[in-house]
DNA sequence: CCATTAATTTAGT
DNA sequence: ACTAAATTAATGG
């Protein structure tokens, strides 16, 4: 932390996490935001929400990674994606529902601000380009969402894993190298495979020197080969 | 405060 | 399902 003082106001001005939705909001808009908001932190692994929950509040991530997931009766869960910063969580669950439907959770240390839905509401209704903003983002959020399970749904083990690491590779991290935020277990729930896939499958990839693998940290090799296998599966 | 060990979680077969 | 390894929590000095 930066020091002991409790800064007992928010200000939404000088916030270096602004979405892009509310950096188009005016200066009497940006007051209202940030006199209904509050700011958290959360620490890895710890759930910022429950599914079945109401919307009383948006939240929306600062900094940190998140996972969207469904927990299905027992333990069996399924990840729908991993949540990265400046994005506003169970936007489509506060338009289209009044209680979330997915559940989050902390995949790294988040910081995070819950915003009245109320005061929400109302800037979407008075600020058109503030309504683009947050429609730009919800529609985009869902078109990549359909595409990834459209197309998982008709590809093979290989090519659902080759899927993850391009899918962390070029969406999340930007990066050819980087460690993987969750277990294995975790990866076999982002791609609907048993665990014991997903590791033989990574092991496969090792040996046949497509990434360079060692513990949570993967490398992509061959980049190429592994667009193809993500391609035909 | 640090070190050792016990307990839990995770990875690989 | 089982074992090994690794990570985290608890204990005692």
């Amino acid at each position: 932390m930066v020091s002991g003082v409790i800064k007992t106001e928010n200000t939404c001005h000088d916030c270096k996490d602004i979405s892009c939705a509310a950096a188009v909001l005016n200066s009497k808009q940006l007051e209202l935001v940030a006199s209904n908001s509050q700011e958290s932190f959360l620490k890895k692994g710890e759930v910022i929400l429950h599914e079945g929950s109401l919307t009383s509040h948006i939240i929306y991530l600062k900094t940190g990674l998140a996972k969207e997931y469904i927990k299905h009766s027992g333990e069996k869960e399924q990840i729908l994606q991993i949540v990265k910063k400046h994005t506003y969580l169970g936007l489509p669950s506060l338009f289209g529902d009044r209680i979330n439907h997915y559940s989050y959770a902390a995949l790294e240390d988040c910081k995070i601000c819950y915003i009245d839905i109320n005061k929400f509401n109302s800037l979407v209704r008075e600020n058109g380009n503030f309504a683009y903003e947050i429609l730009v983002s919800t529609s985009r959020d869902s078109l990549n969402n359909i595409n990834r399970f459209l197309h998982r749904s008709q590809k093979k083990i290989f090519g659902r894993v080759a899927d993850a690491i391009l899918y962390f590779s070029k969406i999340i991290y930007e990066t050819n190298q980087f460690d993987l935020p969750f277990s294995r277990q975790e990866l076999a729930d982002l791609i609907g495979v048993s665990r014991e896939s997903a590791t033989r499958v990574l092991l496969k990839f090792k040996s046949e020197g497509i990434i360079d693998l060692k513990g949570r940290s993967i490398t992509i090799v061959n980049m190429n080969l592994l667009e193809q296998i993500s391609q035909t599966g």
